[in-house]
DNA sequence: TTATAAAAAGACTAGAAGGTCTTTTAGTAT
DNA sequence: ATACTAAAAGACCTTCTAGTCTTTTTATAA
């Protein structure tokens, strides 16, 4: 369904947040163990999502990941996003290159419950909501 | 959602079948123009179909593609398992490499819900349903 | 103020998916 | 029989995803 990189993401970030909780800051090397995703692949994953705001870090001695607990919630669906792009979420179950109600493709009418069952899933869940699962 | 394999498998079997209902048997280049897939691509997928046994073929002047009308009607599942095997109908939304309710994941309630309408989805229809559309 | 710890950056590699092309084989029509 | 036509086979190429590793930067603790 979705891609290695959102799965680690999604993971690491649960794990992250579960962790910050508890009042720690795992580094990449915990997180990667526990999360069962490859070390170093983690690692950058986990930075680019510092790049791009979804995410703080601290380097040195004590570092590690942390949510700015300024920020809003992050649905899963700014993170598929994010890493993804939207075709899970627009795009036709045929393969056709645009999905509009006045040129369905012969799935259309199924498929879009479907697909509007999956956003409604992704809206609603926020790493922090799954966190405290 | 689908791979390109399973997008072109499917369009390209539609097309097939609309046109058998015609009393037409296409060939490589016409069912990979109408249904906008690469040629050779279209060529080479469609060579596996009839390796797997989903669809016949006859070579030289007046030769193309047909169904078996001795066949049961193909489901889109049976093809979806054929050309991309089962994760999306039974692995995990989070990536976990095993998906069960006694190992559930923190998506895995809502997940499963949407993965059953896949299924459902895919089991009811067929490619002989679709041409009829 | 130095040793150490940890993330950041980015080059590099492996494998899979997607796609192209040429040659061979097997039918059909004349 | 022969010429033609179309699928089969398979080698090859390209792109993207996934994954590895080394070097650099920056922070902290002692
Ligand atoms: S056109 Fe295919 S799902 Fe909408
Ligand atoms: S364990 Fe994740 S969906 Fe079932």
């Amino acid at each position: 369904m979705f891609s290695k990189e959102t799965e680690y993401a999604l993971r690491g970030l649960v794990y992250i947040q579960t962790q910050n909780i508890l009042g720690n800051r795992p580094g990449t090397d915990e997180i990667a163990r526990e999360i069962e995703a490859p070390r170093f692949y983690t690692a950058k994953i986990l930075q680019r999502l510092v790049r791009m705001g979804f995410l703080m870090s601290l380097k040195g001695k004590g570092g590690g990941f942390f949510f700015d607990k300024k920020k809003p919630e992050l649905t899963i669906k700014e993170l598929i996003l994010a890493t993804e792009g939207d075709k899970i979420l627009t795009g036709c179950g045929f393969g056709l290159n645009n999905c509009t109600p006045d040129r369905p493709c012969k799935l259309h009418e199924q498929y879009i419950l479907i697909r509007e069952d999956i956003d409604k899933l992704v809206s609603s869940e926020t790493i922090q909501s799954l966190a405290k699962k």
